[in-house]
RNA sequence: GCCCGGAUGGUGGAAUGGUAGACACGCAGGACUUAAAAUCCUGUGACCUCACGGUUGUGCGGGUUCAAGUCCCGCUCCGGGUACCA
């Protein structure tokens, strides 16, 4: 045997050291990551804080998951790694922190399986829960498991219930623009004088809950209501392609539409990415205008439709209504009937999107019949069309097809005419001729022309938008014709489901047609079991099936029947957040002073794709609760943080098909096909099942661990950008956290004494980057400097033991349980979860020279070191001295010189 | 169509208007090993050059500035949202 010279260098015992050495710096995360997580488990480590003294409090939630059969995938953890190292901070910062899990586990998948299975929804809600909570559990994240909520659990939609009974008993006071108990709800004498029927009919039509008809897509084949977008354009059903239609069903809905204005208006304090507010305030969609009555020819009706341009009445040359308009089959005239009929019926078989694509055609008929424009008398036609829609405005349009595209479009293909009303802006004198004369449509601004009339007494030619649409309005209003009105896009919420795994309503109808609420005391109203999960015979929902459940009879013998819809999955994750503060109490909702004490939620990070729905309602529901004086705040998420996609690579051939990842290898870097040997590109595609693409965590987790995994998901990039999974990035992390381990268990590399100022300085440049980027949310440079600092350290072989015990204090919000484990052998016998953070001192980071870049005309050429203390005109005279300026100059003379103290220095030469 | 983002090496990405490419992956070379893996070291935007060094470079075209990846104007492409909103 050859030994090389080294080794013969080394006294025997020094081998048997380097023996123990060895098996020290092995990174054996799975036995570290168990044995943490063990600990955490036993000693109830991120319990909750009961004291509620701490003025520092941070209540950091994750949009929680619906519990699929699936498992987790890498997504998920993205964002609760994201939650999990902002908690750990902020507890080691001195901070009360809540930080809960729980489940949105109603849902169709299990009602699905129970259908073909008859395996009842919970034991499959409870298997999967089970599975996710292993996985979560595996990761090592610092949730309070003792606070855990299951939105199926009957503990917890009792208060769901609860909730739904106070939005029944609440209406909204406009003037006071605040919901109050409909107990204080005054009624008309003029009503009260026609008896208790029409009494009730009034409350009934103030209450934030109420009953109506409602039209939705009825599946024959499925007999399921379909959303709209299981419906294909085609008008099938998207599970079993058979044709869709259309089914008015007595639905539950939510006046969400009174609290357009203040949801709109919350937005402004809130600190959520402007993206996010811009879509909130689009889907409310508030716009200001007019209604305006206009009188149909011959007849003593009127049609009254929503502009936000009133002002251009004068060029509404003809109307169109909505083929739903309650004045339709009214208004058509006998020779019209048939035409108008066909084209209702056909509108009504056209999916939504198939009705609202742009690129079709426009379609419509005429009524027979002309309305009066009010500005100046003129009989204009009454159009039918599908582009008008009944749930915004009034369903109903003035059309001014010289100002407005869509309007013209329609014009021009039915012949109508076209008065221009605005002087075109334009100096093409041919174009401008082509608009006067409405063969071409102006959709900017102009001064008024040809709107004036001598017999109304209207003229506002000449005049300027605002004070057209003001002068109009004024005009309507005195007339007694129209007024200003506000409009929002946003409707009504409708909130019932005809499946069996939701919440039931605490509702009966009775024989008589009276409806009452289950008393509270009798909350939870509890899922029947059921022999079969199909939906009932007319689209009811399964719970129609239930005979001994469905039925109930009063003290006096009065019948009645139980709502048999069950709440959306909205209703459960609508609130979750407020029974995270208090989830075990059975006596109330929670308790008031808890939820003082803990409200509003710090931090809310979860996907974009519930950016508009979920806060939304969840907003509502908050200030209702609010209004009544349940939650002390107006706002629910005071932060909310959206994490991007997490894409994977797929492969594709010249032709464009996808390749199963089955069947591509990787040779230099490039991607071919296994069996055609093809060159294949490689894309990024969102993951799939039939892309093979998915990558679960677990499969990570047990070549790399949790730590590695949690931190490549925070290293991959900015934590609200989409981004690909790439396998070989995890084993980039899981490298540095091998180094850091090797380096810092070995107790040869930690030292007593003074620490070197290099090092020093790199440490405390960590912490308060770290420091920053965590509270910024800007995981991957905070590892990127962890990093720097690693390589810094293990270039210099030591480190003190201080120095050591403040990193691994870093590194413990990121990776949590080798933190632990190097925490335990530096000496301690306490988890670091307490441990304070660490205190940057701005001395060490001080600098003593600065290496000046000089650059000539803006490119740099080369660096010249000076104290940081030093002035312009020292670094001037000593830059200009310098060789290398001289040959940069090459003869020239500076014509200015720019200093920019400890940053650069220009010298500016013209040619 | 409209609204909101984005475009930086072979890849993910970094960069208060002030040295573009930090950190990492990949790749290449080397060390260790019988060998491989693992680990460690070195190099690595492109182009010219033995080298010193230079030229060029942040999707495209203009502009502001002593100085632009960053600010302004006009485009192109990509992603997300939305669907005729009167």
């Amino acid at each position: 045997m050859i030994f090389p010279k080294d080794c013969l260098l080394l006294p025997p015992y020094n081998q048997a050291n380097i023996l123990s050495i060895k098996s020290k710096m092995d990174y054996n995360f799975h036995e570290i990551e168990k044995k943490w997580q063990q600990y955490w488990e036993d000693n109830k480590t991120f319990k909750t804080p009961e004291d509620l003294t701490n003025p520092k409090k941070c209540y950091i939630l994750d949009m929680f998951p619906y519990p699929s059969g699936a498992g987790l995938h890498v997504g998920h953890p993205e964002g609760y790694t994201a939650t999990d190292i902002f908690s750990r901070f902020k507890r080691m910062k001195g901070f009360n922190v809540l930080h809960p899990m729980g489940w949105d586990a109603f849902g169709l998948p299990a009602e699905q399986y129970a259908i073909q299975t008859g395996t009842h929804p919970s034991i499959t809600t409870r298997n999967n829960c089970d599975t996710f909570r292993r996985q979560i559990k595996e990761l090592g994240l610092s949730y309070d498991w003792d606070r855990e909520i299951n939105t199926t659990d009957p503990k917890y939609f009792r208060w769901t219930q609860w909730i739904f009974i106070r939005l029944y008993n609440t209406w909204f006071d406009e003037t006071l623009q605040k919901g109050r108990p409909v107990s204080e709800l005054s009624v008309p004498e003029e009503i009260k004088e026609l008896g208790q029927a029409k009494i009730v009919k009034y409350i009934d039509s103030k209450r934030l809950a109420y009953y109506a008809n409602a039209q939705v897509w009825w599946c024959p084949h499925c007999r399921i209501v379909c959303s709209n977008e299981e419906v294909l354009t085609d008008g099938s059903h998207e599970k079993c392609g058979n044709r869709v239609e259309k089914k008015n069903l007595k639905q539950w809905m939510l006046r969400i539409q009174l609290y357009a204005d203040r949801l709109l208006k919350g937005i402004d304090s809130l600190d959520w990415p402007e993206g996010i507010k811009d879509m909130q305030r689009n889907w409310i969609g508030r716009s200001t205008g007019a209604e305006v009555d206009f009188q149909i020819d011959g007849m003593n009706e009127k049609l009254t439709v929503f502009t936000t341009r009133p002002d251009t009445l004068f060029g509404a040359t003809y109307m169109v209504i909505a083929p739903e308009h309650q004045l339709c089959s009214a208004i058509t005239t006998p020779e019209e009937k048939e035409s108008v009929e066909n084209y209702v019926k056909a509108t009504s078989l056209k999916s939504d999107l198939d009705r609202t694509d742009l690129s079709k055609d426009k379609t419509g008929v005429f009524t027979g019949r002309f309305a009066i424009n009010p500005v100046n008398g003129k009989p204009i036609p009454i159009w039918v069309a599908d582009y008008v829609l009944t749930g915004y405005g009034t369903g109903a349009i003035m059309a001014v097809p010289a100002h407005d595209t869509r309007d013209f479009e329609f014009a021009k293909k039915f012949s109508l005419p076209i008065d221009c009303i605005q002087d075109p802006d334009v100096t093409d004198t041919d174009r401008k001729q082509r608009i006067l004369e409405g063969n071409e449509c102006w959709t900017e601004d102009g001064k008024y022309i040809n709107s004036s009339n001598p017999e109304t007494g209207i003229d506002i030619n000449g005049l300027a938008k605002e004070e057209g649409i003001a002068q109009i309005t004024k005009w309507l209003e005195s007339k007694g014709i129209g007024k200003a009105r506000v409009n929002f896009k946003l409707r009504d919420w409708l909130f019932s489901r005809q499946r069996y795994w939701g919440e039931p309503f605490p509702v009966i109808h009775w024989e008589d047609g009276e409806i009452t609420l289950v008393d509270e005391k009798e909350l939870p109203l509890m899922l029947p079991e059921l022999e079969k999960y199909l939906p009932g015979e007319s689209g009811e929902s399964p719970l129609s099936n239930s005979s001994e459940w469905l039925t109930v009879t009063d003290s006096n013998g009065r019948k009645g029947r139980r709502e048999t819809n069950t709440m959306p999955q909205w209703a459960g994750s609508c609130w979750y957040y407020l029974r995270f503060i208090d989830p075990l109490n059975d006596d109330m909702i929670f308790d008031a002073a808890k939820e003082k004490y803990w409200m509003p939620v710090d931090l809310y990070i979860g996907g974009a794709e519930h950016a508009v729905l979920h806060l939304l309602y969840s907003r509502f529901w908050h200030k209702v609760l609010f209004d009544l004086g349940i939650v002390s705040t107006d706002e629910p998420y005071q932060r909310l943080f959206n994490q991007g996609m997490i894409l994977a690579f797929a492969y594709e051939t010249g032709a464009g098909a996808k390749v199963s990842g089955d069947f591509v290898e990787e040779r230099e870097g490039k991607h071919f096909h296994k069996e055609t040997g093809e060159q294949l590109r490689q894309i990024v595609a969102k993951m799939s099942k039939s892309l093979k693409n998915v990558v679960n965590p677990d499969d990570v987790t047990s070549k790399y661990g949790a730590d590695s995994l949690r931190l490549y998901e925070m290293f991959m990039g900015p934590l609200d950008v989409t981004k690909p999974w790439d396998d070989k990035g995890v084993k980039g992390v899981f490298g540095f956290l091998g180094r850091t381990f090797r380096f810092l268990s070995v107790s040869e590399n930690i030292v007593e004494g003074d620490e070197d100022a290099e090092v020093l300085k790199g440490l405390h440049y960590l912490i308060k980057k770290a420091e920053s980027d965590i509270e910024n949310l800007r995981f991957n440079t905070a590892i990127s400097a962890m990093m720097i600092f690693i390589n810094l350290a293990t270039k210099k072989g030591r480190v003190t033991s201080e120095t050591a015990r403040t990193f691994v204090k870093v590194l413990a919000p990121f990776s949590p349980h080798m933190a632990e484990e190097l925490w335990n052998m530096l000496g301690n016998t306490q988890s670091l979860a307490y441990e304070p953070w660490p205190l940057f001192n701005e001395e060490y980071l001080k600098e003593d020279s600065f290496d000046y870049p000089v650059s000539f005309n803006g490119k740099m050429r080369f660096n010249i070191t000076f104290p940081v203390t030093m002035t312009k005109e020292e670094i001037i005279n000593i830059v200009m001295a310098d060789d290398r300026t001289t040959k940069w100059l090459a003869g020239s003379k500076p014509s200015n010189i720019i200093v920019v103290l400890n940053r650069i220095v220009n010298i500016v030469v013209k040619n």
